[in-house]
DNA sequence: CCACCGATTGCT
DNA sequence: GCAATCGGTGGT
């Protein structure tokens, strides 16, 4: 059983990158219909304002879509993508600056039924070895687009700290502008990675 | 209004 | 390698 309390604000109120670098191994925490879905955070991208070319507020674009992001830190931005995936972020930064951290995969801990019940009858390390599947198997909406990670059925808590000698830095994928930016986190050795 | 495309996934 | 599937985005 993973332990902890819930992050509060001040952890997401930094820069994004530091953002990303410590959500590694979070635990996020997902009710349901009364049920509890965790996953341990085992990748991570971090997506700047203007100047970063691949993020969605990109040249300071501002819409209805990516309004989360340039708002208070500790939020969910939640965007619909490839016309059936729904992923999901974690907003950083001080209120009117831009910037999220998309959450691409964790390792199941608990609520692994429930995640199968989506539809996925795949090893169980991998439910949630990308951002389209968290999306899935979490039975994320755009309705839970804006919720506040530090309340309500949306959360993060503190989990273990994945040491230095066990992240690995390098560059962000799925992506085809900014693609040499060193915004990817993962754990190495996770058999929970991405693609 | 229209055409193109994407922070993806799973199958050939 | 490529189809699925549809809202966002930018140009006409």
């Amino acid at each position: 059983m993973p332990s902890g309390r819930i992050l509060d604000a001040s952890f997401f109120d930094r820069e994004t990158v530091a953002v990303a670098r410590d959500l590694l191994g979070k635990v996020l925490v997902r009710e349901v219909d009364g049920r509890r879905l965790w996953g341990r955070l085992v990748e991570v991208e971090a997506y700047l304002g203007p100047d970063d070319l691949a993020s969605h507020s990109a040249g300071g674009r501002r819409s209805p879509r990516n309004e989360v992001m340039y708002g208070a830190a500790g939020h969910a931005y939640v965007y619909f993508t490839y016309g059936m995936h729904h992923c999901l972020n974690v907003t950083a930064e001080v209120p009117g600056t831009a910037g999220a951290v998309l959450l691409r995969a964790l390792e199941p801990l608990t609520g692994v039924e429930i995640m199968r019940a989506r539809g996925d009858q795949g090893p169980e390390a991998r439910l949630l070895s990308g951002p389209g599947k968290i999306g899935r198997a979490f039975g994320l909406t755009l309705a839970d687009n804006g919720r506040d990670f530090t309340r309500g059925p949306l959360g993060l808590s503190a989990g273990s700290p994945v040491p230095d000698r066990k992240v690995a830095r390098s560059p962000r994928i799925g992506i085809t502008r900014a693609v040499d930016l060193p915004y990817r986190f993962t754990v190495i050795g996770s058999t929970s990675l991405s693609r």
